[in-house]
DNA sequence: AAATTCACG
DNA sequence: ACGTACGTGAATTTA
């Protein structure tokens, strides 16, 4: 047995089949600057199995130098007509030198050959020197190189399984020896090469005359032995072909490398640089691998273990320690913070930890004092959750100071968890688990036993106290401070006090409308099934379509991934057809308010208050938005009747009380307005005028607002909610129901009447393919990793994002700002006032009869007072018994 | 857990 | 030629 293994690697060619190999899920492998890794992964999983495998003492990397080789001078269209790299995997193939750097293995590329002949010369000198070699590659015409001493290792479709070629493989597989592979080429051409072999003479009848012949040259020796054939003819006209194809696949032995056998030895892995790269790269999984076989090699612990002390009554004096900075953590491991059970809590600093699973604890005045000192500055995850809880044990949070959570989110709210560990892994700090490893998932979700849960707080701490500084500095970097310190922090205990306030419901209207709701379901069930002739169940839109589909033979308009579509969209265009249509689309609107809205908001009444309290999720959204959960309360129905009577039940807390309604008007087109700087929208909204039948003069040609009829009006405010998602003239003619061509037309027109607004379009698509992201007014970012993406759909994508993201997001964040100001009027003038509920441009407040003549002038002054724009902001008031009356 | 549908801005 | 409007959450069925 040979002492030394060299391993030879096409490194173009593994690039090539990983990135295919993960094309799939090409948007899932992006790090966070947005640089596609599937490549990369992919190689690194080829690399982990084919060291285990052949365990070389010599490795090398060899790449394609450039476009052009000295085959190119051979033959012309030499590779030709391929299509060119997808920039997805071109800027991946710097890293893979990286991530080789890191496992201690050499590439090299020679200008004018390819990776192929660097292999085949390097593996010549290898077998001189007695080596055994292994070559590996996706590319089958390396087999050429097979020999007693050299295996071609070809990959197979999951890149790290490979299928051995030895002489007598390939003699077995393909009939022929290595050495004949370059005859087979010759006579047979290759595709994908470009390079022509023979005419009429494919793998097939190559290898029939190799059998016969042996060689390209002995052929054409002996062709006059050949019977006269149509295979002859070619044969004689393309010989000159069939020579340059030959040798065009001829790997080189005698490439002028400058590389030897000296320079390759392999030493194995550079740990720490790997380590590096992992975290660049995201590769979790890598990571964690690392992480094993380090502790299996005893060469350094996983994670350090951590120091903290165990709180108790007896000791509580010690935190008299804690001023100025310090750590907190409260443990609520149910999602909803408003009913979850306490599990623990931690505080500290740098130096010491406390821990505790006792929250009455929190209760002794040493620590309560700490908590609410304005002059202690308190660092958290998730202070609104904090603030949420602790005020249901009493305590006031009152100084937090970095909240990890908010920063993290601002940073990038494409790696944004709610989870402090996974939060904590994308920040490259490792030292903590997630608590789906502590606590389980779903069902298995449980408290473990006190040593495990105790480390686990105190690493939570460890990992606030480190992480808070580094984002901070890092947002300061963004110059996205101020909207942390000013908008985002105040906003999330804003938030707290809205989501604590709660609104009450009216329980005994919900039940009336239950009942109601059930009868006439039931009604328009029975009409279903006799008209469809058979019972099935209505929800299931894979039995509805089996019926309307199938049975009733209607005709098909769109197909789902699954089956047939029976989308509203889908049922108003068979509207007519049958009769049990009209009753499908009842049925819907119906048993959609009661189990959402009826039944739903009944299941998450409180029952010591009568009241729900929503949960506004401040950091999920990719524009800035809010968004609401259990229950969601900004997508209570209004647009139908029937649906909106659900807001008869939104009722004041008191007697003598109010709901009071305040909305902004096209809050996004006067934003729209402002950031484009366009003269003609400005002076639109300058003048007061309907901005939609302004566009409808303008993009129809018309005289005068006079002549703009209602569903001219509807079209013009149809393109202007497509400018404002980033239009398309194919998404406008299905929104307005018109032709491709006529949409195509009213974008034209529009971006003609409103130049300003196309110019900001073209520019911030640009800008955020320059630097991957765009900003909002108050320098919210989003990254858009797409942008530059070579597939259609995902650039488009991101295309529209670019340009709805900052008007979207810049709206999010005027309204923030309303609400910080509003919070702090009704502080400041004592009001018993409570603002209740957001809804993207509306707030929701119950107000005491006493107050309603000031609210209903202050609230709207504060919300067109939040930011000055270049055109003014109309806000609208309404106020009523219910929220259903404040229209 | 994914897919479908539909409620909101 | 490609195949799309932007941002969300909840209920339900199905695999």
């Amino acid at each position: 047995m040979a002492k030394d293994k060299l391993l030879l690697i096409d490194g173009n060619s593994i690039a090539f089949r990983s990135f295919f190999a993960l094309h799939n899920s090409l948007s899932k492998f992006v790090n966070k600057n947005g640089l596609h890794t599937n490549a990369i992964f992919g190689f690194n999983k080829m690399l982990d199995s084919i060291l285990e495998q052949y365990q070389p003492t010599a490795a090398l990397v060899a790449f394609d130098a450039g476009k052009t080789t000295f085959r190119n001078g051979k033959f012309d269209n030499y590779k030709g007509g391929r299509s060119k790299t997808p920039p997805e995997l071109s800027e991946q193939m710097p890293y893979l030198r990286e991530l080789l750097t890191g496992y201690g293995i050499k590439s090299y590329e020679l200008p004018n050959y390819e990776a192929d002949d660097i292999i085949g010369t390097l593996a010549k000198e290898a077998e001189a020197q007695d080596y055994a070699v292994v070559v590996v590659t996706g590319d089958r015409d390396l087999t050429q190189l097979s020999s007693e001493k050299t295996i071609v290792a070809v990959t197979k479709k999951g890149v790290s399984e490979v299928e051995e070629y030895t002489p007598a493989y390939v003699e077995e597989k393909l009939g022929v020896t290595p050495k004949q592979i370059i005859d087979i080429k010759g006579l047979a051409g290759d595709t994908s090469d470009n390079y022509p072999g023979v005419t009429k003479v494919g793998e097939k009848t190559a290898i029939k005359l190799l059998k016969q012949f042996d060689s390209l040259e002995n052929l054409y020796e002996h062709l006059d032995e050949l019977k006269p054939s149509k295979m002859k003819e070619h044969l004689i006209e393309d010989r000159d072909n069939a020579f340059i194809s030959k040798d065009l696949a001829t790997i080189r032995r005698d490439a002028p490398i400058e590389i030897s056998l000296d320079d390759v030895q392999y030493a194995g892995i550079n740990e720490e640089y790997l380590r590096e790269f992992y975290h660049q790269m995201n590769f979790k999984s890598f990571l964690s691998k690392l992480d094993q076989t380090a502790t299996q090699d005893g060469v350094e612990a996983v994670k350090k273990e951590v120091v903290f002390n165990v709180l108790n009554k007896d000791n509580v004096e010690q935190l008299q320690s804690l001023k100025g900075e310090i750590d907190f953590y409260l443990e609520m491991l149910d999602k909803n913070y408003h009913l979850s059970d306490f599990t623990g809590f931690v505080i500290g600093n740098a130096d010491n930890i406390w821990v505790s699973d006792d929250v009455e604890l929190l209760n002794n005045s040493k620590i309560k004092a700490i908590l609410e000192d304005p002059k202690i500055k308190i660092n958290v995850f998730d202070s609104k959750r904090t603030y949420v809880g602790l005020h249901r044990l009493g305590i006031k949070l009152t100084a937090v100071n970095f909240d990890i959570l908010l920063q993290s989110y601002l940073l990038d709210t494409n790696d944004n968890s709610n989870d402090l560990g996974q939060l904590a892994h994308e920040h490259d700090y490792d030292a903590i688990d997630t608590d789906d490893d502590v606590y389980g998932k779903g069902a298995k979700r449980a408290v473990p036993e006190q040593t495990e849960l105790f480390n686990h707080l105190a690493r939570k701490l460890a990992a606030i106290n480190f992480l808070g500084k580094q984002l901070d500095q890092e947002l300061v970097k963004n110059e996205q401070n101020n909207l942390y310190w000013d908008i985002e922090l105040p906003l999330a205990i804003v938030l707290a006090k809205m989501e604590i306030s709660g609104i009450k419901v009216d329980r005994n209207r919900l039940n009336q409308m239950q009942s109601e709701f059930t009868e006439r379901l039931s009604e328009i069930e029975t009409n279903i099934y006799n008209e469809a002739g058979e019972e099935f169940n209505l929800n299931s839109p894979k039995q509805l379509g089996v019926v309307l589909f199938e049975k009733l033979k209607l005709p098909i308009i769109k197909k789902t991934k699954t089956g047939y579509s029976t989308a509203v969209d889908v049922l108003e265009k068979l509207q007519g057809e049958s009769p049990i249509i009209d009753n499908i689309l009842n049925y819907r609107t119906l048993s959609k308010i009661k189990s959402t809205y009826v039944d739903g908001l009944l299941k998450v009444i409180h029952t010591t208050d009568e009241k729900v309290h929503t949960t506004y999720v401040q950091t999920l959204t990719q524009t800035g938005r809010l968004s609401s959960i259990d229950p969601n309360l900004q997508n209570i129905p209004v647009r139908i009747e029937e649906g909106r009577k659900i807001r008869q039940a939104f009722v004041p807390a008191r007697e003598g009380w109010h709901i009071l309604s305040s909305d902004y008007s096209q809050i996004e087109l006067r934003v729209l307005a402002h950031i484009t700087g366009d003269q003609n929208l400005q002076e639109a909204f300058k003048n007061g005028e309907d901005i939609h039948a302004t566009t409808a003069v303008k993009i129809f040609g018309l005289k005068d607002a006079s002549e703009v009829t209602p569903n001219i009006r509807r079209q013009a405010k149809a393109v202007n909610f497509g400018i404002v998602y980033g239009i398309s003239d194919y998404g406008l003619s299905q929104n307005i129901g018109i032709s491709r061509k006529d949409a195509k037309k009213f974008i034209e027109t529009y971006f003609k009447e409103f130049p300003g607004v196309k110019k900001y379009i073209d520019e911030s698509v640009q800008l955020a393919k320059e630097q991957g992201y765009v900003e909002t007014i108050a320098h919210r970012r989003r990254y858009l990793p797409d942008i530059n993406s070579s597939s259609f759909n995902l650039r488009s994508f991101a295309e529209r994002t670019a340009m709805n993201t900052p008007i979207q997001g810049s709206a999010a964040d005027i309204i923030k700002i309303a609400m910080i100001d509003m919070e702090n009027e009704l502080e400041k003038r004592n009001l018993k006032s409570r603002m209740l509920l957001q809804v993207h441009d509306e707030l929701i407040f119950e107000v005491p009869d006493e107050e309603m003549t000031l609210m209903k002038e202050l609230v709207p002054k504060v919300m067109d007072s939040a930011v000055k724009l270049d055109v003014p902001l109309k806000v609208g008031a309404a106020w009523g018994n219910t929220w259903y009356d404040a229209k």
